[in-house]
DNA sequence: ATGTAGATTGTCT
DNA sequence: GACAATCTACATT
């Protein structure tokens, strides 16, 4: 299946015509905390197609989030499910705030907290579609290929050069955010709700949600 | 071309 | 002791 990028339309960038991923990136602003604070599935579905960039060294990372899946503390997936712990502390925090957890003794996570202080909830950030500093993101991943970069919660995390450093960071700040695209520009996303991926508990739950088709999700 | 076994380790029960 | 994502190597189509 040889794919013709240029018109794929469940690439995201394509669908914003012919504006430099810097400029979109330079236009695009942080969310509200109110955004983050409400319902957990909402967030899941809405936070698709926002851009999640990274300032470090001088070169800008940045890609469209395609896939994220919902945790919520009253039920058996989450890690506050059992309460408060020191690892899940910052999901019990305010939303908006990056929660970045350690997996298989080699890889971490990067959610997107979400809820009112005080209830745990986060969003995590299962796959983007790389558009800026493709180069960084090779380097680190020693992968070539632009599907192998950010496609799975383990490969973006290494793309983004992401760990628990950055545990509890404010993602309105500088220089590691999450940004929404101009609405007047941002395109209709076709969104696909299924199960989750990778957990033995609660695995009936429809949490997960990505851009339909898009070639930069995880697969299995 | 597709499938799967084995390795890797911190966190929480 | 259960639990998690990815890569590699090897086996089977």
């Amino acid at each position: 299946m040889t794919e013709s990028r240029g018109n794929n339309a469940a690439v995201v960038m394509d669908r914003y015509g012919k504006i430099d991923p810097k400029t979109l990136v330079e236009i695009s602003k942080p969310y509200p905390k109110s955004f983050y604070e409400r319902n957990t599935l909402n967030v899941a579905r809405e936070i698709l197609g926002s851009l999640l960039v990274r300032e470090i060294d001088g070169e800008i990372l940045a890609g469209f989030i395609v896939e994220g899946e919902a945790y919520i503390e009253n039920e058996e997936g989450c890690h506050a499910y059992n309460g408060v712990t020191p690892r899940c502390e910052v999901m019990f925090g305010r939303g908006g705030m990056a929660y970045i957890y350690f997996v298989y003794g080699m890889y971490w996570c990067l959610n997107a907290t979400t809820e009112k202080e005080g209830r745990a909830g986060a969003v995590l950030i299962r796959s983007v579609e790389p558009i800026s500093g493709l180069d960084f993101m090779k380097r680190k991943r020693k992968k070539e290929s632009p599907i192998e970069l950010c496609s799975g919660p383990g490969k973006l995390t290494v793309s983004f050069a992401l760990d628990n450093r950055l545990n509890g960071w404010d993602l309105s700040k500088q220089p590691f955010r999450i940004l929404e695209p101009p609405r007047d520009i941002k395109p209709e996303l076709k969104i696909k709700k299924t199960g989750r991926i990778g957990l033995k508990k609660a695995k009936h739950l429809e949490y997960r949600f990505c851009i339909d088709n898009s070639p930069y999700i995880s697969h299995s």
